[in-house]
DNA sequence: CTGTTAGCGCATTCAG
DNA sequence: CTGAATGCGCTAACAG
């Protein structure tokens, strides 16, 4: 293992002594990092094994044939013979050798490589969009740049620094609206971008989100069936589209049903649930809608810290078919989003503009109320073998 | 915005045209992706508007200075003289300049972005990880790749050879001991490598764990406390080492209370919990102890399938203080892991080996079983104001 | 089809 | 302290 001296590693040699050789370098510790607290940074060399500095170069040589060659037969461009690639892929093989995807960028302009901001990864609901989307990623040969940005502006911020400084071919990113000016830069300096779940109108960039309209519309009317008068939300942010939308949308629907309404303010976090629904029980509503996931835990907690059983004392609905909640009984009667299209949506989307298609398309994914199955104790269902219930 | 002609980026012209000539490439498009799904990828300018193609040069020459210099005003490497520093930083906010990471690795053979491999980003339990050690290496300025293998040796060998292309300084890694080879392959390859939660022992890999011995034995008294005289137990996978210790912990554990045990044999997913739990039950146990969050979660809901109420009816230990678990009433006794230090302890350690040190060291962070607190009704417990309860 | 050649943008020598 | 020159490993034009 990692014994053996430490050596800088001075051009490669892939145990094959080759290549020209090279001045010792006059430092024998780099810096890692540049304002960044600095460290040494040096090479641990394991006796010869250090095969990942095998070039492409060595593989050509292995391969016998010239560089361009091995390139066009590693990288699958170009047109070649079905021997020299087999050769070449052969000779590959045996020295284990892995391009580097950095050179390859640098001259290629492309680094097959995607950028995903999103506000918070330790969010169910986002956690399950960053699957679904790094695995349609995935099967299009993409590798994912996640960013959790801790629901804080600034550090999505500085994520999309990041992701511009490494190049990304493009960025698929759930926005706060205070984040735009960030998000301009990103789309200034020509990254393709793609809004997932939120949108910021007016920016002219193609969006994933879910129409929640009909499925607010039903679960006020879900609401007033159970026998309520006087319906409590608890809202998103305004700075999120989705928050401003579905406030709208209920204020609508709840118009239309005629029932009266109370509003709290939230900002999509658990703990602004709690204060919600502790606010609207205290103004005496007799039915609730949580507008996102995170609030709908906050909501529900509160609820029973007062000693009210949501959606047995007072009628309820929650957003978000996370997996906690299938946790709870009796089970939650639910808004869910369609997450799986949103974010395979979403992907697609943004390899059309790297297609070099522009569009601002929005796509709309419908979501739907879903009401408890059995009512009571939904016991005894079969389980099915594979699927992940959630 | 983006519409304006399609152009072949030639190489940048930032506005203020300069830059040797390019003859137009023969083709206007290139390859998206050599054995994927080929699409035509082109440059959509949008007027002048392209700034991300601004290179070092560009500002070097606004800056009036050499190219040399400039990179040293702008890295903070190497000596310069506080004036000229300011100028050429003055020149790069002026022109949005962002360094291109793949030039910058490419020669420095550094990328400071380490690769985070992980089973699966949907397990609460993972994203909460995945988000401290994101979290901490942002502090050292380092970026995370973060790779969710879907409980896939497979898929964790794919992303092993990913991180390897994309050249990360490092890889913290959850591994199954299927992957043993794929991270053989890394490790030859030179990469600093720190395994988290799980380890593969005879790798000489430093590693971060949890310390479950106590935390179990405490949970197998308070099942005997609880009346439990023949404990199930419901086990991780045997390519785990934590499937393996803890179900060795608990077998030590049993045999010194003296209790008769059962035990079932799951993966660490949600369905082997459900399995586990109702093959325990069919053999008659009287209290059960669920060895991971995922299997706890699974276990609940079998145990309420089959009418017996977990923590009331039957004496239930689960584990991993996860946030879907608050929503559970009465509250669950749990075996909790101290993430964040492990997150953080994982990317200190990385950052040892980045340094120039090796080893191999093991360092286990004691985990600790947590009672419901009073016990029945938590309520009217006051709301922190700014922790995120979870 | 294959070999040759010229840089991608930057960090890092070496002279001055 | 600064400018000039070199090449990281690879892709893509070009010529044979």
């Amino acid at each position: 293992m990692g014994r053996g001296g430490v050596v800088w590693a001075s051009s490669h040699d892939s145990g094959r002594g080759n290549r020209r050789r090279w001045k010792v370098p006059r430092a024998e510790a780099e810096w890692y990092g540049p304002h960044w607290k600095r460290f040494q940074w040096r090479f641990v060399r394991s006796g010869e094994g250090h095969m990942s500095r095998t070039t492409i170069k060595d593989v050509a040589a292995e391969a016998g044939v010239s560089l361009g060659t091995a390139s066009r037969a590693l990288s699958g461009n170009g047109s070649i013979a079905a021997p020299t690639r087999e050769r070449v892929l052969a000779a590959a093989r045996r020295l284990n050798f892995v391009p580097n995807a950095q050179a390859g960028s640098l001259r290629s302009e492309r680094t097959r490589t995607i950028g995903l901001l999103i506000p918070d990864i330790r969010n169910p609901f986002f956690a399950e969009l960053a699957h679904v989307v790094e695995r349609s990623a995935r099967s299009e040969g993409l590798s994912v740049m996640l960013c959790s940005a801790d629901e804080d502006p600034q550090q999505m911020h500085d994520y999309a620094t990041v992701l511009r400084r490494q190049r990304v071919d493009g960025i698929i990113v759930a926005p706060f609206s205070t984040a735009r000016d960030s998000l301009r830069e990103l789309q200034g300096s020509g990254t393709p971008l793609v809004f997932l779940d939120r949108t910021i109108p007016g920016m002219g960039v193609p969006a994933v989100v879910s129409d929640t309209r009909d499925a607010i519309a039903d679960a006020v009317r879900y609401l007033v069936d159970q026998g309520a008068h006087r319906i409590g939300y608890i809202s998103g942010p305004s700075e999120t589209t989705t928050g401003v939308e579905r406030l709208a949308e209920f204020r609508a629907a709840a118009a239309a049903s005629g029932v009266d309404i109370e509003i709290a303010h939230g900002d999509f976090q658990e703990h602004s649930g709690r204060l919600g629904m502790r606010s609207l029980l205290a103004r005496g509503v007799d039915g609730v809608l949580a507008s996102d996931s995170l609030m709908t835990i906050g909501a529900f907690k509160e609820c029973r810290a007062a000693g009210v059983k949501p959606a047995q004392d007072l009628p309820f609905v929650g957003f978000d078919d996370i997996a906690p909640f299938a946790l709870l009984q009796p089970s939650l009667p639910l808004i869910c989003q369609d997450l799986h299209s949103m974010g395979a949506a979403a992907v697609q989307m943004l390899l059309t503009q790297l297609g070099g298609v522009t569009s601002s398309q929005e796509l709309r994914l419908e979501a739907h109320l879903k009401l408890p199955s059995g009512s009571e104790a939904d016991s005894a269902q079969p389980i099915d073998p594979h699927h992940h219930e959630s």
